[in-house]
DNA sequence: ATTATCATGTAAAAGGTTACATGATTTG
DNA sequence: CAAATCATGTAACCTTTTACATGATAAT
């Protein structure tokens, strides 16, 4: 799906591979990622199969770039996509919750400590939502009031990155006074 | 990790692949999930690095069976992996966000109809939390006294799965209402 | 001086999905 | 009689990560 993510930026305007990188960055991270390797090499087969054009901008002070558009037969691949029911939720993988699932021969300060670093970075993570990821948005309208219907979707995925750490915060609370009572 | 996974449930007891996955569907599905081809290819390079050891069980009326246990290098090893700490917050990735991200050019439609399929199936998801996985911990802690600490942590993943899917749930309620009027 | 930023890629390995292949028994 | 369950695996393919490789300029 890098690919329909790929086409989706470049439908907004286009970029270079490393751009895309800093895009997705500040934007889809917390639902969407993808390094820069693999943000190439999907460039180059997007381009294989006619999705998007290059063309190569010489630059004087800096090197060279190459500049991707997206084509026309790329933009119906991305209506075609958008238009794609999901019949299902998506499968989450998380490293925190299956080690937690195995805990049991852990000793309760490992334990405890582990789930207190956690509740830190998520309660970080609410609070860049909340600041950073809002302003950005409200940024980007400021400066293009043509993506103001846009911003009404961007919106509506930084809200949920904001309420889900939010249940992770709530979550370890409960979780850390559970293990400091029965443990 | 999914090598790690199957040590964790190795730890419990002996079991042929086929039993790891129905484990796995029962009880660490909403945060790690594998397909059977990949348990059975990890099992298979487990057993070659000496992490589990396996002995042909043949059965008169069902196919012969294969079980796996874990080997002292293999409890070490999980031993190892748990208690290392977790210093990131694990990145997800989710196809209903990224497209929602996207989906300015959708009709309001389109749009209202996929969130709404997608809160049908939250709504179903947390009531499974709440009801049979709740049931199936309880299960476990009563026909194995001795499974009772384990249980603690495993009810930790349920609550969390239970609360994720509020999350959800809540998200998309507010989210459809914005749609409804906004757009 | 050193670090960050801009800028592009390749190659190998690991992780994961889909499709193929088999076949008996049990349940509806 | 059909479908689900038990039971195991291989092969091809796709996705993703990690490591390698280069090099100029701008900022601290």
């Amino acid at each position: 799906m890098l690919k329909n993510a790929l086409l989706g930026f470049l439908n907004y305007s286009p970029m270079t591979g490393y751009a895309l990188k800093q895009q997705m960055d500040g934007s889809t991270s917390h639902f969407w990622h993808a390094k820069l390797s693999q943000i190439y090499s999907t460039l180059k087969v997007l381009e294989e199969d006619g999705m998007i054009s290059s063309i190569i901008e010489e630059q004087e002070t800096r090197p060279d770039r190459r500049v991707y558009s997206i084509t026309e037969s790329g933009q119906q691949q991305l209506c075609v996509w958008l238009n794609e029911p999901l019949t299902e939720t998506g499968s989450t993988k998380s490293l925190l919750l299956l080690k937690l699932f195995f805990s049991a021969q852990l000793d309760k300060k490992a334990i405890v400590t582990q789930l207190r670093l956690q509740r830190q970075l998520h309660e970080q993570g609410m609070i860049f939502y909340q600041t950073e990821t809002k302003a950005l948005i409200a940024g980007i309208v400021k400066q293009h009031k043509g993506m103001k219907k846009d911003a009404l979707f961007w919106e509506a995925t930084r809200r949920f990155g904001e309420l889900c750490e939010e249940t992770y915060v709530r979550w370890l609370d409960e979780t850390i006074q559970i293990m400091e009572e029965k443990l």
